[in-house]
DNA sequence: ACCTGAACACCGTTCAAGT
DNA sequence: ACCTGAACACCGTTCAAGT
């Protein structure tokens, strides 16, 4: 069974402030302090930088108060990704309801938006594909989140083959393909390996454009007509 | 000026024997020793799990030892990298040669073997392209190493350019977004993303060819000649 | 030159104990 | 229920000392 594309949820984007406050013992609510602080920590730094005893300093409680919320440091880090696959998921949606009727314009904005939010947390985008946390089953709600991303990439060419705009052909295989460009542009944008390569003044947007616009068109010749 | 790419070291694929051996005190070529025994142990684990003691331990040497060839744990994942970065140009120039006259055909088994080479270690993936170390001129062999690979590429294109069979274009432009369709591809395999989105009778093969295919081909729809 | 052992400041994780 | 402090087995890294 495919998973539906559901609601989009918000998914506020910013954090409340996690200083130590009024209450000496209990917090409202650890677990979230805990998830937002940690995204900050990532945020500049590298996931072996981000320890879990200073992420509980940060917030402040004892450096082992955040097992009562967490199994261990991996189930905190699937909590980071699946709020990155949520955030992917709305953006992504948005980008589609940018551009009514034109496919090709969603696929291009919402290649960008996906490259705009690596950028933003690179080491967020390294939890979510690196091959950092499991795939299977042991985080539900990373694997449904990860679907629900997928499923906003489909929703875009399956619109796209119904309006005659993009070619017909397997779904899930078109998906994957247009996924592995995007995805893979933006990797080599977030790792920094593409440094003598690009013109200096050209900027992520345009590369984005200009990358998805070639994987639209495909790179071989047409057939000549001669 | 764009670095030709020039020989291709065979680079030998396989590794000395690196149990404690006879000397004592001074081994034959403890960096090489380290290098390898590092990379076995990143095949079976993570990049985390691979300490530095362990490697020295398993090649029989103090916990220090490294230090005197290596000045970080970074310096000898640098070193691995850039291992890397070889074997995928040296695969790629195989691909090039044995598909002559056929730059599709060489794409195609450049990206199979890309996707061949990382699931036989993908924590070294993670190392050449996961951000972790830095691209500058920091590790001026690592640098030179992933250049020598995106040349390789490069090649293929502008041969395809020449006979015809690949559009005119940037050059530049075309290489990046193949490669970003090969190395998203090659991330999502490795990274397992791709568990209930497949049939289960595919293969890696079959999937990157696929790929690749529509890749070149493009997913927009010829313009209607009605 | 090359390697060792002790030492330091960090980890993640467990567990008995406190509120 | 929720949090703490001590304790354990690990890290990476430094440094004086050994061959």
């Amino acid at each position: 069974m495919i998973i539906a594309m559901t609601e989009i949820k918000p998914s506020a984007d910013s954090c409340e402030s996690h200083q130590q406050s009024s209450r000496p013992y209990h917090h409202g609510d650890l677990r979230k302090e805990l998830l937002c602080a940690a995204r900050e920590m990532l945020e500049d730094g590298t996931i072996a930088s981000m320890s879990l005893r200073a992420v509980a300093k940060k917030v402040g409680v004892s450096h082992t108060a955040p097992y009562r919320h967490f199994k261990d440091k991996e189930e905190l880090l699937a909590g980071i990704a699946a709020i990155g696959f949520n955030r992917l998921t709305a953006r992504m949606a948005a980008a589609v309801a940018a551009h009514p009727g034109d496919p090709a314009g969603q696929m291009q904005e919402a290649g960008y938006q996906y490259v705009k939010l690596a950028l933003e947390n690179p080491p967020c985008v390294q939890l979510m594909f690196g091959d950092i946390l499991p795939c299977d089953d042991t985080y539900p709600e990373l694997k449904q989140a990860g679907e629900e991303a997928f499923n906003g990439l489909k929703t875009i060419i399956v619109e796209g083959q119904s309006l005659g705009v993009f070619k017909p052909g397997d779904i899930e295989l078109l998906a994957l393909t247009t996924w592995s460009g995007i995805h893979g542009l933006t990797l080599l944008l977030v790792g920094g390996n593409l440094p003598d390569i690009l013109s200096k003044d050209i900027d992520n947007r345009d590369i984005t454009f200009a990358v998805t616009s070639a994987m639209l068109d495909g790179l071989m010749a047409p057939p000549s007509t001669s």
